[in-house]
DNA sequence: ACCTGAACACCGTTCAAGT
DNA sequence: ACCTGAACACCGTTCAAGT
């Protein structure tokens, strides 16, 4: 069952997105502590160094289960950015949070690595400076908006999951609240900006 | 050098603040991740399950230096507080902020573990709550407008020491700035939500 | 190109024993 | 009470070799 007998040479049917597809089921299963080189190779039923064929080493791998977290994320499009840019960047901050929250041992990675850097979450940076753009905020001062907007979500997405999956039933309500709670004075904060 | 010859029953002349102060200067130099019980165990000079005479554990050992860190927050006298509730609160959180950059490793675990919980926390939180008191809020609402505080200062801290210590001269000076502005914005909420 | 066996250089922690 | 040797149950990663 853990390690058939399979010889050198002899293929396993592996490519890179079924190592990342399964990598990402078990971290559902078994969080980020149970997510170790040797855990997946064994759910794939093949050698531990067998994943370097497909990727480079272990941050590669966290980095890209970070990135698709952010899959979860309704893109609003040009022409709703254009006629509620606020709204938009209310509605994208919210879903933002909401997706962290089911992978509660993920959040502190956005803020320590470069974390959202990965083609998705740079694809929400551009929709959300699209959107900054039209309330009035253009170069270094909407970078400082985003940046506002995105250490609230994240900091409050580690702040509700204390202590990875172990911590009740996820988002307790108060601290939910507190996050769109700041999100609205940090929005009233940065239309008035522009006034 | 590294390990003398000591029998068993023979004391090294340990106790559990030295243990904790070694621990720290460990930290300075190398890193939580150069920070392991073997490491530590190498640096006093002992066996590795040495440790456990004085310490439950490493996260019991983090927990604590997480603590200490904070000390270096200045705590303000009851009476400036009262005469400046708000100027109070914003000394602290600068304050706080400043000392975490000091310590760019241990930053997420501020928002992961239960992190600040430790007596020094503690106290700074009864001093928020006090400031807090004298703008006018209580009960749910007061504890909701310092978790957004403390968010607010943990996540820049965070934010501003990606990658841990390689990251260049510590706080880039556009998320400190960020860091302050967002804070002026919340506290702008904040006392708005008494009138 | 993909996969293996074997190994390297580590971890945190426990257990029994010594003084 | 404090400390040790030895061991357990792990890690991530590399290297040479096989098809």
């Amino acid at each position: 069952m853990t390690s058939s007998t399979r010889g050198p040479g002899q293929r396993a049917g592996l490519d890179r997105t079924r190592v990342l597809a399964e990598a990402r089921a078990l971290l559902d299963e078994v969080g980020l502590v149970g997510l170790t080189m040797r855990s997946l190779a064994a759910r794939l039923d093949v050698a531990p160094n067998t994943l370097y064929s497909h990727i480079r080493d272990k941050s590669e791998m966290v980095d890209l289960l970070l990135d698709e977290v952010l899959a979860d994320v309704p893109v609003p499009t040009p022409g709703r950015v254009r006629r509620d840019p606020v709204g938009a960047l209310r509605r994208m901050m919210t879903a933002s949070y909401d997706a962290l929250l089911h992978h509660p041992d993920l959040v502190p990675h956005y803020l320590t690595r470069q974390g959202a850097r990965g083609p998705i979450a740079r694809r929400l940076g551009e929709v959300m400076m699209d959107a900054l753009g039209h309330i009035g905020l253009t170069g270094t001062s909407a970078e400082k908006a985003m940046r506002v907007l995105i250490v609230n979500t994240i900091g409050f997405a580690a702040f509700s999951t204390e202590g990875g999956r172990d911590a009740g039933p996820l988002p307790t309500r108060e601290v939910r609240a507190s996050h769109a709670h700041a999100l609205d004075w940090l929005l009233a904060g940065i239309t008035g900006e522009t006034g």
